[in-house]
DNA sequence: GTCTATAGGCCGATAGAC
DNA sequence: GTCTATCGGCCTATAGAC
């Protein structure tokens, strides 16, 4: 399962891998047929394997790119921290907003599914994805113990336990597809409860 | 996508569920075929057919059974709660012991992966399983508040909570299928730590 | 209910011309 | 690099005999 040839981001190639993302993200890899990418980037499928040497290289190659989109797409944490629950609220709010988007359910799903497949495929998503945000919430934690609005003797178990909370209940609900997007109402109070927990725990 | 036809628990019936069942888990819906179910459980695919109306029906049948054996698995909570913090870890312990199994683990893989295409199995297995389970932690736990050994107004938010530092960390890398499973030292420090957490946050 | 045999279709991948 | 055309195979599902 290599990433597979050709010239970089011609905007043949760019119009190739948006239409297998869509479409892999829509319906999941083994019911998306090359024939299905090939018609909707409107080129042929030799044109298509002429660039992905097969159809598993399509699909790592999209998954990668969504990976480091998504990584490099979320903010910076609060610089401002006199209110450090309300703090915890906007990282927790904007991450759980983040999980709970369309697109990022469905590369989630796709990992999953694929990963006893493809197990590189599983491991690359887990590196890029949660271990780098928790890694970056563990240094902001850190620095907030340090400045004394905290207390994580270990940022990284603290960081870890702040996703989990964020993540309980809403998103394992949402990877199963329950019907409708939760409301901004409950995100909200699934935020504020988690933060709650959090800080029950870990304020200084 | 129903659950599809003739006598119940038949011994042969019995073997075709067996052997499906085995096969997806392994490999996921789409990649296994019904010649490979007919020729795992011995017979022809014809009388696959005869059981069940479609492919969708016996994954339907197999995911409804998992759930319900499942749910049926796990023993019943302590009783003895002098030591408020062995008897969580024993829950936890137990909790997390359970998710990591690769039977567990598999189903819910497949889950996840197929709810985009059927909703009903997502919600099912939802119900079957983790909301199931919440419901009964969070009595217990108003049980344990009631005699002043917690404090969780709200034992359901206090449930979820419970159960999503259990998962955290350990569960994503393994439905993520990251090679060796968890060493036994593992476990037990993660639940250790959720505990830690949570009786900070819950303690009376 | 169970079998053998097969219909009918779609899929991944390639050959060969330009 | 790109196309059209096609190969060889496997898939779901069914027909018909017993």
């Amino acid at each position: 399962m290599t990433m597979g040839g050709a010239a970089e981001s011609s905007p043949r190639r760019q119009r190739m891998l948006e239409a297998g993302a869509g479409l892999f993200m829509a319906h999941g890899y083994a019911a998306v047929s090359m024939d299905a990418v090939a018609r909707a980037a409107d080129v042929s499928k030799a044109t298509l394997y002429a660039h992905f040497a097969s159809k598993d290289a399509l699909f790592a190659t999209i998954v990668a790119d969504a990976c480091q989109r998504n990584s490099a797409d979320d903010a910076a944490f609060p610089t401002d921290t006199a209110d450090i629950g309300a703090a915890l609220r906007e990282i927790g709010g904007r991450g759980l907003r983040f999980l709970l988007q369309p697109r990022t359910l469905a590369i989630y799903r796709v990992a999953v599914a694929e990963a006893a497949r493809c197990p590189e495929l599983g491991e690359a998503f887990l590196r890029a994805g949660p271990l780098a945000f928790r890694d970056r919430l563990a240094a902001w934690m850190a620095q907030q113990s340090a400045a004394g609005r905290l207390a994580t003797p270990d940022p990284a178990v603290a960081a870890e336990h702040f996703m989990a909370l964020i993540r309980a209940g809403l998103f394992l609900r949402a990877s199963l597809a329950i019907a409708p997007a939760p409301a901004e109402a409950e995100i909200d109070a699934t935020v504020a409860a988690a933060v709650q927990t959090f800080l029950r725990a870990f304020a200084a």
